[in-house]
Order: C-alpha cells, then sequence, then structure tokens
DNA sequence: TTGTACGCGTTATCAC
DNA sequence: GTGATAACGCGTACAA
C-alpha cells in the first residue's frame, strides 16, 4: 500500500509538503503541489482512514442505531439522514445489535442518532458524559450531549382518538407497544387524556409490541369477546396489519364494519390493505434530516434545542361511521 | 481521553504490559493482569479503534453496499449478513451513496459486499486489483479477490415463465429491469429461452425500471391496447406493484382475470396485494448469510468457490388458468 | 520547505 | 520467566 511516504520519495521532497500539497495548502507552490498530486494520482495513492482518524480524532463518521434491519420503517428515515449528512460531508453507517454499540467508546464515529429502545438511558447518559454527541429519536434523555428529536406522540394520539370518537365510537380496545417504549408511553398517555375528557367510551387497554404477532393477539381476543362493533387504536401500523391478518383469516368478522382500526406510522403496506388503513402520518424523512442536522450542530458545539416532528391524520375505510 | 499509557502511569508499569494483559497474553502474571484489569475498567478505559486498525490493518468491520435504503427488499438479507458476521467477531456497516465508497480504499473497512449496480465493473476490479476483498451479489466479474454469491435467476425467471404457460397463457409481457442488472439481463435471457422452446407463445417486452413507476407505466400501456387476456411477467415485485396500482385505479381490468401478473422476489407487500401475487421466493436471509461467509473466508485467505442461491415458485391468484 | 513530535495501540527485541 | 524500551503504522501540523 502506497503512503505519503512513498510519494514523498518518489517526489523527492518532504513527507510534510506531501501533506500539505494533498491537502491543498497554499504553504506550497502551484507547482510542487501539481507535481505531487500527480505522482500521487500516478501511483494511486489513497490516505488511510484509520491515520488520519487518529491523527485528527475524529472519523467523519456517524452511526445510526436501529433496533434491527426489518420493517419497512427504516427506508426513508436512512434517506433523510444520508443526505443531511452527505451535504456536511459526513457518511453514514447503519448499526443494529450490541456488538455495533462499541463504534461509539472506540471513537470509530464522530456521533450517533439512535432508534434502538434496547439501549438503556444509563449507557446513553454515559456516552454523553464521555463527551461523545447523540440525538435521540426514541427517549426523553437531558444531557449537554444530547438532542431529541421526538415524534410529536401526543398530538398524534390525540388525532387517533378524536377521529374515532367524531365517527361515534365509543367502545374503544387500545394496543399498547413494548414496555419500555417512549412512544409508547407517550401514545397511552394520550389516549387516556383523551378518554378522560369523553364520558362515555369504553377503553380497553391490550398489551402489545409493535409487530405483526402482537397485533393478532389483540386480534384474536377482540374477536373472542366480540359483541358490538369497535374501534381499535393499534400504536403502530405493524400491529394494525397483524389484526388485519388475524381477522381476516380466521374469523369472519369485517374491518371497517365490526371492527374499526387506525394505526400509527403510515408505512407503505398501510395503502395496500384492504380496506386502507386509517393512520397517523409523519415525514420520515423530514426525521431523518433534522435528526443529522442536529447531531452536526452539536458535533460542532452550536447550540441546539430540541425539535418535534409533527403529525397529521389518514383517514381510511378501516375507520367508519356508527350510525 | 483515557490510554493506555494513563493505565501504566496509574498502574506502575509498562505500556506494553498494559496492552498485553488487556489483551490476554500469557507473558503477564495472573496477579498483574487482574490489577491492570481493574484500574483499566475503573479508568473507563476503551481502546481506540483508529489506533488498533492502524498497527493490525485491519478493522473488523465490512461494510455492505445498497443502492438506496428504499423498498422493502433489504431489511432479512441485512440481518443474515450481521448474524453471519457477528458470529465471527465481525460488524457490519451499511453503506449507500457514492460518498461512502471511499470507505474501500481508504481500508476503512476489511472487505465489502456489493449490490449496488452503481457501482461500475471496472471500479470494482480496480478496488479487487488492489488487494480489497469484495462479494459480489449483483454481477458475475471474475477476480481471486472477488467471490460471486448470485441468485439463480434463469431458475426463477425458467420457473414464471413455465407456470403462466402451463396456466394456458399464450400471450405474455415481460417488465424488464434497468438496462444494466445483472439479474434482469439473466431474467430477460431465460425467458426468451422459454418463450423460444414454446411454439404458439407471443412475447412482448416492456422496458422498466424495477420501481412502481416502471410497473405503473407497463400497465397504462398494456391497459392501453389491450384486446384479450394476458400474463405479465414483472422482473420484480415492485414492479408488479405498480401494475396493480395503475390496474386497479384508472382501469376496469380485472387482475386475475384480465390480467395474470407474476412478479420475483417474493416481497412482504406480494402477500397482502389483492389478489396475492404469483412471484418467485429465495431466502434473503440466507443469501445474505452465504455472502458474509464467503467474505470472511476471502478476507481470512481461505479458497472459495462461487455460490448461487436457490429459488422456488410462490403461487397466487393473480394469476389463473385460462379456458 | 523540511524535520519531527504526536495520536494510540501492538509487538519484536532486549535486559533483568 | 517478567517486564521495559522502542519501532512501527500513517497522516498532520508545529517549529525551524
Amino acid at each position: 500500500m502506497v503512503s505519503i511516504k512513498d510519494i514523498a520519495k518518489k517526489a523527492g521532497v518532504a513527507v510534510s509538503t506531501v501533506s500539505y500539497a494533498l491537502n491543498g495548502s497554499d504553504k506550497i507552490t502551484e507547482e510542487t503541489t501539481a507535481r505531487i498530486l500527480a505522482i500521487a494520482n500516478e501511483m494511486n495513492y489513497v490516505p488511510h482512514a484509520a491515520a488520519r482518524s487518529l491523527k485528527k480524532q475524529q472519523s467523519h463518521m456517524i452511526g445510526i442505531f436501529l433496533t434491527d434491519f426489518g420493517g419497512h420503517f427504516y427506508g426513508d428515515l436512512l434517506q433523510g439522514v444520508k443526505e443531511g449528512l452527505n451535504r456536511k460531508g459526513f457518511d453514514l453507517v447503519v448499526c443494529s445489535g450490541r456488538q455495533s454499540r462499541r463504534m461509539i467508546p472506540e471513537r470509530m464515529i464522530d456521533g450517533a442518532i439512535i432508534l434502538d429502545e434496547t439501549f438503556g438511558d444509563e449507557e446513553l447518559l454515559e456516552y454523553a458524559s464521555r463527551g461523545h454527541k447523540l440525538v435521540v429519536l426514541d427517549r426523553d434523555l437531558d444531557h449537554p450531549n444530547i438532542n431529541q428529536v421526538l415524534l410529536d406522540n401526543k398530538a398524534g394520539a390525540s388525532l387517533a382518538m378524536e377521529y374515532l370518537i367524531d365517527q361515534g365510537h365509543d367502545k374503544i380496545y387500545v394496543v399498547n407497544g413494548p414496555k419500555g417504549s417512549f412512544d409508547s408511553k407517550q401514545r397511552m398517555h394520550a389516549v387516556k387524556q383523551a378518554v378522560d375528557r369523553t364520558p362515555g367510551v369504553t377503553f380497553v387497554e391490550l398489551p402489545g409490541n409493535f409487530d405483526k404477532a402482537a397485533g393478532e393477539a389483540a386480534a384474536r381476543r377482540i374477536a373472542d369477546e366480540y359483541t358490538r362493533p369497535a374501534a381499535v387504536f393499534c400504536l403502530n401500523d405493524e400491529m394494525a396489519i397483524g389484526l388485519y391478518d388475524y381477522v381476516q383469516n380466521n374469523t369472519s368478522l369485517i374491518i371497517g364494519e365490526h371492527l374499526h382500526p387506525i394505526g400509527f406510522d403510515n408505512i407503505e403496506l398501510s395503502r395496500y390493505v384492504q380496506p386502507r388503513l386509517a393512520t397517523i402520518d409523519y415525514s420520515m424523512r423530514k426525521w431523518g434530516a433534522l435528526a443529522s442536522e442536529q447531531l452536526i450542530k452539536l458535533i460542532s458545539g452550536q447550540p441546539v434545542d430540541h425539535e418535534r416532528i409533527y403529525v397529521t391524520l389518514v383517514q381510511g375505510e378501516s375507520v367508519k361511521t356508527i350510525v
């Protein structure tokens, strides 16, 4: 592998001269620079990332940590992050699983975006206290080195509940997310507020886990005890799809007639299931772009405030009016 | 940031002692090792990835390069790669876009898995000739430093065509993939072979691009010239979904009656569209796992042969028998 | 322009 | 056998 030393030798100059020339410093003559560049090119020189990182103490890479690679969930988010980052000359690495976490303390990345509830708050605070810069998308964490870019879960859940109630529903199941999930908690909290301020609404909370299986389990329970039309607020679309699967394959109940589900996230699939799933929408891409922006500000020492991603209601034939 | 030097100072030993102890060398006494480990722990020591990479000339990270983050396409593949890698102590970074390519020559990663037609063959051969190890999933490239793990496109396309023909279809549209795509070419080649050996089949090739828009465009064309029932082999599911969208929203043609589409990939969505899309299935996870295995063998200098991923037919109500 | 110290961990060599 | 010294990998940046 060719290093600046080799180039220096061939060009008959010092390594520092090569380094300056390569980095476009005006300390070096135009001619010398050109000559060195030519030689470097001809020798197929490529700087060694590790050496540069070691000296500069930064890698110009940032990591995004996801719970898993599954689901249709992340495509647009990642695209948003990547675009935001590339504009600033940073590269993105997408990580998942425990092993890759060491990239943070080992300084392989200059900062991280976290969307992975399997991280403990303490672990993240620990990183932050050691000087690592983080943007969290899935929790409320207060530290100068941590910035939050959170969904407006409360608005979303309120929107969903109000929609159901406006359509005349007074029996509402709510399928919860995972225990530790911040988004779940916020959404469920808003659900309870909505119920509290609306007399006459029966509300049943079912356990869930943000995956299809949870939606199916909830559907079974609901179908088993079915007596009259009910609305079902699944705290994400994935579970709503699971509910569709179960109801349509294992019962004679009709979605949009007996059961009126609404989801959260507006994943692509929701547009394709029959009938179209009502849900809460927001821009994944914007979320990602904003997160990357905030992280770069954090890294470059600029002041940052926490940010919020706004949501809207998407109506769907899965929810019909009760007359 | 605490380095081995700090630990050495506190422990009253030389840095080499610390390094040996940390790496579990038997050159150091149990007690000394224990003491050093304790101190390192207490000081929250974490080795600097860049320094280690620099010395060892390897990062224990491997990269997978994707055309984009979109589509439901990659989740399982990535999961497969990750699992295969983690077992061997490697970490995965998922990359997309031109910028991140520099990770290869800059030796930020020890090897790369390529599923991104926007790479040129020459570029990849160039990397290989410089000693970088690659596994390609999307082209036929011969070099000692390159291993191929390819889909059995020919079998898949033959399966699809035979299925259509067996159902009595004699008018078959085929919606192609992008011009440069290896998978497209192989599939289309097999299509032509199938047509050639079956007299009486009318076959029309339509341009495509593996995205939904291409499927919609093809659908428009087919609908405009519709005279009698026809089968449509979309060279991937995404385009077949686009075709569904157009046909169901803009025409009175019925899928499974007038138009009989089949896809390729068996993405999750294909199970949800109505009627279920017939398609060609294969295990994404296995594909990923195999790719990572091959790459690690390549990196560790073991001999490797090219591999093939087998495919099966998934029947669906999108294709009905012509009587 | 150039010589050189530096960033940090690894490992060969050498002395006790 | 134990442990210390120093060279090394590669690029950067300060002092000369």
